[in-house]
Parts: C-alpha cells; structure tokens; sequence
DNA sequence: CCCAAAAAAATTGTCAACAGTTAACGAAAA
DNA sequence: TTTTCGTTAACTGTTGACAATTTTTTTGGG
C-alpha cells in the first residue's frame, strides 16, 4: 500500500503508476524529500530519520538512503558516518558565497540572452516587467512574487544553456538551506522594479555587456538587501 | 577481504581503517568510481554493472548504489530505470554550455582575488606563470601541465569562496566526460601563456575588472581551441 | 539463410534481517 | 547535586535474498 500518495502532489493512481514505470522509488524519495526542505517541513540542521522518512513514504530504507545520498551530491543535505543525514545548514559566509556565484550565473545568463533574443521574447519579459510594476502600484504582493519567479525563470531558461539554468536553480534552492528562509525573497519592490526596467533595457537594446552588468547587479544588490536586514537581527539579538 | 586496497591509492592498513572509520564504504566507492571515470577506466557512454563493480571492490551491492545516485546528483552519471547507470556522454554543445560556465566562475575567482590578493599569493602566482613560460621555452610538457593544473585551482582556491572552488572542480571534471577526452587540454602554450601573464598582471594591479575579464577570456580562449580541433576532426572523419 | 517467438540468463529494484555504533537513560559514587 | 559509568534502546551500515524487468540465447517456421 502505498502511503506515498498522502504526502505528494495529488495523482490518480494511473498516473502514479505511470512514474514508477520509468523512475525509480529512491527518485520519487528524493523529489520529496527535496520539496519537503524546499517547503520548510524540514529544516536546516534537522536530521533525517531513515527509518521514520521510509515508513511516511511506504518503503524500505534502501531507496531512502539512495535519494539521501543524490540530494547530498547536489548539496542539500550533508551525512556524518554512523551519525545520522542532515539537512545543510548555510552559515552567513555560505549565503553570501551562494549570492556570489549565482550573481555570476546570472549574469552570464543575461550576457546570453542579449545575444539571442527573440521578438517574442522581448514581449514575455515587459509582460513580466510591467505586471511587476503594477502588482508593486496596488501592493499586492501575492501576484508579485509569482511573477517575479518566473520572470527569473524565464531568463535562465531562455538563454539556451540548460546547464546554465540547472546549476542557477540548484543554487536558489540552496538559499533555502539558510536559517531564516523568510527573509530570503523579502523586500525592495521598488527598487527590485528598476533594477527589472534596467535588464529589460540592456536585453532589448541586445547589449550582452549592459546586459551582464546589469543581471550580475541585481543579484549583488538583492544579496546587499538580504545581509542589511541580517545584521539589522543581529543587533536586536531576542524577540523570539 | 576489503579487495578495496588493490585498486585504491597505497594506505597502510592502519590509515584504512581509519578511512572506514570515518567515511561510509558508499563515499569509499564514490571516490573510486569518480577516480575511474576521470582516469578514463570507465568512458562516456558505458553502463556501469553493479554487480561486477560491487565484487570488484569487494561490497556489495547496497553501497555501490548509493555511490551511483551521489554521482548521479553530481551530473557524473545518469540512470534509467531498470536499464542501468551510464557515465555521462557530453555533446559538443554541452561541452560548449561547460565552458561557457567555467568561463564565468573562472572570471568570478579571477575578480575575487584581485580584491583580497596577498603578496605571498602573489609570489606564488608569478612563481607558476615563470615556471610555466620556463617549461615552455624548454618543450617540456610534462612539468608544463602540472604548474598549469596547480596555477589554476591555486587561484580558485585563493579567492575566498569555498563552493566557488567546488563548482568549478565539478565542471572541469564534467569535461571529461566529453568523448574526446585527450583534447581537452591540448594545445596553445604559448598563447596559454600569454593569457596567464595577462591574468598575473590585472591581479597583481588588484584590477578587479580587468582581472575579471582576463580570466573569462582565458577559458573561452581554451574552448576556441578545443572547439577548434573539433570542427577539424569533422571534416576528415576516418583514421580511427 | 533469415526472422520471429519463446525460453533462459543476466541485471536492476526492493526488501528484510543482522551487525556495529551512537545516543539516551538511570544508578552509583564523589 | 553533580559526575561518571554501565546498560539499554535507537539508529545507521551492510549484506544477501527475492521479485520484476531487460537482454541474450535458443528454437522453430518460413
């Protein structure tokens, strides 16, 4: 029986199925298990009970450890002999080395873009940009950050270096790997809004210099506004 | 019987059990396999046989699965369900996307540096690039690659950020996962030089820009050149 | 001789059991 | 009361077995 479905995304079990035809339990485990640190069910430092995780899912502990080991070679989780998995902790060091190298990923990503650019293309990205605009006017901040993901999203996919975009992902998720998760995607709409207007200038104007300039900036200045609000915390230690 | 030791680096028996101690026979076999793949033991395209691999190195089975999904999760390997696990076969054009990567993670440590470099450091850099010019002059490439190697992780390692050091190992390894792997670092000492020098000079000027550049510029050079040998192997196909 | 279907072998996916280690708990001594 | 030691429980590491699937070989017909 099993208890996999209770926890996933709803599937008819046709379709259920139809994914362990063609992927394994350990991979259906790790996408999980992913989403579950992904969504906060899990966090940093938190160990990982094999036994506990199999039985939630309805399966032995071999495919647990299988997908335990695939998320700590994409650096999720990190294992300690005879002690337990756990989920990554980011130290403030960590979280600004990811900043960092996704600034650089990012960057690269606008560069490409610039390059390459469609017609239609240019009309998703203002159809971002300007939604963004309007969502931050009326404050409403559940259609911007739906948007602003994906507008993103839509940049690293775009460029036509799926590796690229990959390793880009792969880096914002570890960013949920730092202890205050929430304010991670927090603050400066505004500003966040000119920085779009500017990228959205530099790709139209196909300029891969303005473009890189530009994508690395708005990464570096989301990092800036992240390390302020931490060290605002830090000042104020109680509260909690 | 741990047959481990055979096909592993010499340890006395002491250090072994030390290792085991500490590291789980998965992470054992992981270091193995990632050692035969980059070796060239095993090449891109060829399935790996658990059975065979287990006794070979004397665990069973349990282990060298976990060892494959870590691979696997660190874009090594890729796995198909009730097929088996494959070392992973790069295109040109992913071999293109990895460059273009390193590129930019290679431009991000050379513009780190430049801001934080020291005066050891940096005698330490002019100390590889003269070597390198020195074995140069000499026709000497067994010293040249080597000091090459070092100049290179040197810098990544220097530039104050740990998990830039890990991605970029990572994707210089995922280059040998190109059918072709000998070409990879072939040719153009004396440009190659010439680059270095250049790198030397933004660093050692603590010119984060221009650092920045010369490093990007280095290793898109270095896939011209391979891309170069490519196009020229395409166009007389036979001889092997 | 070649092709298709069936049988056999090989290989992967999953599980349950056992061994070894660590952590938790409680009792005895300082 | 605190500390230390020993016992017990929980958990991880590893293995071998079994089930399911794929690949190879064999066999029979055209």
């Amino acid at each position: 029986m099993p208890k996999v479905s209770h926890s996933m995304m709803l599937r008819s079990p046709s379709e259920e199925l139809a994914v362990l035809r063609t992927s394994s339990l350990a991979a259906v485990v790790e996408r999980e298990v992913e989403r579950l640190i992904l969504n906060g069910r899990f966090s940093p430092g938190e160990r990982i009970n094999e036994n506990k995780l199999a039985s939630e899912l309805g399966t032995s502990r071999g495919p647990v450890r299988e997908a335990i080991r695939a998320l700590e070679g994409s650096g999720l989780i990190v294992s300690v002999r005879n002690r337990g998995s756990f989920i990554r902790r980011l130290s403030v060091q960590e979280v600004r080395e990811v900043y960092e190298i996704r600034s650089a990923l990012f960057g690269l990503a606008g560069k490409l873009l610039a390059e390459r650019v469609t017609a239609d293309q240019l009309e998703r990205l203002n159809g971002y940009v300007t939604g963004m605009e309007e969502a931050s006017r009326e404050r409403n901040f559940d259609a911007y950050y739906p948007l602003n993901l994906a507008f993103h999203e839509f940049i690293v996919d775009s460029a036509g270096n799926a590796m690229l975009a990959q390793q880009y992902r792969s880096f914002v998720k570890k960013l949920h790997l730092f202890r205050a998760r929430s304010l991670v995607q927090g603050g400066g709409l505004g500003v966040s809004n000119k920085e779009h207007r500017e990228m959205l200038s530099a790709i139209t104007a196909r300029d891969p210099v303005w473009a890189h300039e530009a994508h690395c900036r708005h990464v570096v200045s989301a990092r800036d506004r992240l390390l302020n609000v931490i060290e605002a915390e830090a000042g104020k230690p109680d509260r909690t």
